[in-house]
DNA sequence: ATCAAATTACGTGTTTTACGTAAGTGAATG
DNA sequence: CATTCACTTACGTAAAACACGTAATTTGAT
C-alpha cells in the first residue's frame, strides 16, 4: 500500500485527483489540502510516500516550497503535475527536489506508472522530457568541480530547524532556550548538519542554507 | 579641482567623453580606462574623487563591478551614464551604489551639474527620475525595519579583502599566514567590520557579504 | 523484531568572538 | 603646519563557538 499526500490549490482538481488516485488499487490517499501550511502541519503527524504537487501555471515561489518540502521531509518524494512543461520548468522543479514530473500530454496510466516508479526509489520524468535532463546534467558535468561520489545527504526537520534559527542571527545558548534543549546539543546538531554535508566551516554552512532557502539572505 | 576617472569600454566613446570633461574648467581627468583590472589598479595608486562610468547597452554584470568598486573605494563617488534609462536599469544602478546617473537625454550641462552636484556629497539623479527612485525608496520604508538613523558605512578595501578570504572558507589562521599579519589582526579587521556594520553576528557578516558581491554563494 | 538514523548530552582542547586599549600611518582640512 | 579622522596593526582577557569523540534513548523502516 502506497500512501500519498496531495495537493493542488484548485478546489475542483484537487477533488478530482484525489478520486482518481484513491480508486488505483494499493494506493492510499491519506492527505488532500489546497493550503502548503496545511499540508505542512498534516504531514508532520502523518507522512506520506509520495507527495503528488500539482503545479500552478503561473507560480514559480511555489518551486520554493517545493525545495522546503523536500527539506522538511527527506523521504517523501514528491512528484509534480504541471500543464507547462517547458524545459524551465522542468528543470527547476529538478533543482527544487522532485523526483518526478508530468506533463500536460500525461494519462492515468503515466500517473499510476509514475507513483510506482518513484516508490521503488527511481525517479521518473516522461520519456520526452528525460533527454532535456540528461542532456542538462551531462553538461553541467563539465564544470569540474570536484563530487567525489558524494550524494546530496537531506538534513532531518530538527536539523534544519537548528538551522533555521542559527541563520536567523540566534546564539547557540538562544536556541538552546527556545527549544528547552542543552547548548551542547545544539552544538551537536550543528556537528552533525557538517559532517553530514561535508562542510569545512560555518560560512559553508550558511551558504548552503541560503541556496536550500532554508535562510533568507 | 576637482578630479575625474573616466571608464567607458568603447574607444572612441571614452575619448570624447574624456575630451569633454578635461575642457570643463576646475575638473581634471587624472585616469581614463576601457579595462576594469586596469581602472582598479590604478586607483589604488591615484585616487579620485569622482568616477564617471559609462554603462554598455547589455549589461548587467557591469552593475556588479560597480558595488565592488563602490565597496573598494568608497570616498570616490560613482556617477553612471547610461543610454538606457529604464526604471530597472536605474534603480539596480542605485543599489549597487552609484551616487548618480545620467539618462540618454542628458547634456553636457547636466554632467557637469552632476559631478559638481556629487563633489558637493549630494545625489544626482537626473529630475524625471529623482520621482522613480523616491516612490521606490518610500515604498521600502513601508517594511516596518528598523534603521536607526543609521547610514550604511563604506568598508575599507582591507577590510573587503579579509572578508573575501573568510567568505572563502579560510580560518583567521590561514588568513593570518596569506596577508603575512597576526591571526589578533584578523580578528580586529572583523570585529571592526561587525562594529561599522552594526551586525550581530558572523552569519549576519557572511549574508552581508554575499548581497554586495563581496563573497559568491 | 531488528537495524539505522535521529535526538539528546557530556568531556576536552582549540578557535573564534566580544570588548577594551593602543601605537603608527596617511589623507583631508583649516 | 597642526590637527583630526579613519585605517592598519596588535595585544589582553573572558566568553562563546567549534572539533571530535563517546554514548544513552527514541523513533522509523523493513
Amino acid at each position: 500500500m502506497i500512501e500519498i499526500a496531495i495537493y493542488n490549490d484548485y478546489q475542483l482538481g484537487l477533488e478530482t485527483l484525489t478520486k482518481l488516485i484513491a480508486d488505483i488499487p494499493d494506493f492510499r490517499v491519506t492527505l488532500s489540502s489546497r493550503n502548503i501550511e496545511e499540508l505542512t502541519q498534516s504531514l508532520k503527524k502523518r507522512k506520506a510516500h509520495i507527495l503528488v504537487y500539482s503545479l500552478p501555471d503561473d507560480s514559480l515561489k511555489n518551486l520554493i516550497q517545493i525545495s522546503q518540502l523536500k527539506v522538511a521531509f527527506p523521504r517523501m518524494s514528491i512528484l509534480i503535475l504541471s500543464q507547462n512543461d517547458g524545459d524551465e520548468i522542468i528543470m527547476k522543479a529538478v533543482k527544487s527536489g522532485a523526483r518526478g514530473f508530468l506533463g500536460k500530454d500525461s494519462n492515468t496510466n503515466d500517473l499510476k506508472e509514475a507513483i510506482l516508479t518513484l516508490r521503488n526509489g527511481y525517479e521518473y520524468f516522461g520519456n520526452s522530457i528525460t533527454k532535456i535532463v540528461l542532456n542538462r546534467y551531462i553538461t553541467s558535468l563539465d564544470t569540474p568541480e570536484q563530487l567525489p561520489a558524494n550524494e546530496i545527504k537531506q538534513l532531518s526537520a530538527r536539523q534544519i530547524e537548528i538551522l533555521k534559527l542559527w541563520g536567523q542571527s540566534l546564539s547557540n545558548q538562544e536556541i538552546a532556550d527556545k527549544l528547552y534543549i542543552s547548548v551542547r546539543t545544539v552544538e551537536t546538531h550543528k556537528n552533525h548538519i557538517m559532517q553530514k554535508l561535508n562542510l569545512k566551516s560555518t560560512v559553508d554552512m550558511v551558504k548552503f542554507a541560503i541556496k536550500n532557502n532554508i535562510i533568507e539572505i
